[in-house]
DNA sequence: TAATTGGACTGGACGGGCTAGTCCATTGCA
DNA sequence: TGCAATGGACTAGCCCGTCCAGTCCAATTA
């Protein structure tokens, strides 16, 4: 029995169905036991806790700890994807204690980086994808995703293709750009992007995926202007 | 009270301490179990019946589900590492049904790659990186030690950076000779080869991350084809 | 050769602990 | 008053790890 924060009235006084505030406490408490404990170590009880409800009401709204489970993982894939299309890692959220100095500038969401020349723009796109990707809690999500999509399949089509694809198409739009405008000489934008994307991308996800250290800042740039060089020199024109 | 092949004679008649054919079976089984199950699903009164051995047996010899764990992951490491020493993904094993035809000539192991043009030759060395990373078993592994790792921390060091590393190693070499030949340009053949390792791998290992289909043979050729002509392109003379 | 010893293994039972999911009497907003 | 939510008890089940009576077998002893 608590008295802070009262749940039940939501915004307007609406004739009150299953609380949808309710729902939404099961869910981010789902997701933080999940990405903390994988499936199987998590507890319905201590989700139902941390959400400080009763456990029959996780039941009522979710039925099932299978369908708990999908629906926490989609509300976190969407999250992520949200912080993802506002071009930074932070979305909305408890966490982020504050906007750290990786991004000066405001760039805006899609933006297309078409100032200055295309090492610069690559580079300033890697650090983007870099920051958006090794994000923590899109890492744990990666990471209790891999674990559990062998046992269940729902997870697998959205996550699966759904990152990278959207990065590629950016940067494929990119370096078309440059290339009308006789700044580079790309015959093929959708490889090149592609290839552009695993080379930012590689090493930062597996240190993501084992846990080792997060990929330094001076690793990062490093890794970005590398992949920029190679990039230029192979499609100078 | 099975009767088949008799576990008791080590060859040579030996005082018979702790029975290693034992060992290696519930090690066996283990690998199998784990792989299949995960840690936690796991339960090691399956491992014993799989690995034809009582309960105890596996206690006496490993102690602990815990150790046991650590114990099939090194085991299966090994193997895995084995396979990948003898460029060719298949290694003494039961599975194996027989050498596709992927790898028609009979390379040697750590051949050099040093026939053929340089675009060959990358195209050559891509395939079998792809051919060792992606063994169904290898990926498993994989999966299993991501799923694990924020739990048992003592699997971390070996895998983190063992793998691509001696990948790159090679392949840096291979192109310092190129360079010294004057049929390329490479400036820093180490981070060109860590570049085209990461060009190689990174769509494969995604999708067997997410146990997608498992990268066909088109889609194969097509990523070390472009990623041979990226670095081409680039270092062209 | 025959009996004995000792260690590895078996198989089945069991304690203690944790979990998914259900039930229900009660509470407290709207 | 009605309906969502509560909280605690309860069932049924799984699993780790232990225990133990008994088997089997190589080496040793008589």
């Amino acid at each position: 029995m608590r008295t802070d924060s009262g749940p039940r009235r939501s915004a307007a006084g609406r004739p009150a169905g299953p609380q949808p505030a309710k729902r939404q406490a099961i869910l981010e408490a789902a997701v933080a036991v999940f990405l903390r404990e994988g499936y199987t170590r998590a507890s319905v009880d201590v989700i139902a806790d941390e959400a400080r409800v009763s456990k029959q009401t996780v039941y009522n709204h979710f039925g099932d700890k299978e369908r708990l489970f999908i629906a926490a993982v989609e509300e976190e894939r969407e999250r992520v994807a949200a912080g993802f299309a506002a071009g930074s890692p932070d979305a909305p959220g408890p966490d982020a204690p504050g906007p750290d100095g990786t991004e000066p500038d405001g760039t805006e969401p899609g933006e297309a980086y078409d100032d200055g020349d295309a090492r610069t723009a690559l580079i300033h796109f890697g650090h983007r994808v870099l920051a958006v990707l090794l994000d923590e809690r899109a890492s744990a999500l990666r990471r209790l995703v891999i674990a559990e999509v062998a046992r269940h399949p729902s997870l697998r089509p959205a996550c699966a293709e759904g990152e990278p694809q959207r990065l590629v198409t950016h940067l494929a739009e990119l370096l078309g750009r440059r290339t009308a405008r006789g700044e580079l000489t790309v015959p093929e934008p959708a490889t090149a992007a592609r290839q552009f994307v695993a080379l930012i991308v590689q090493q930062g996800l597996y240190q993501s995926m084992y846990g080792t250290c997060p990929l330094a800042d001076a690793q990062a740039t490093a890794v970005c202007e590398s992949a920029a060089d190679l990039l230029v020199r192979a499609y100078r024109p």
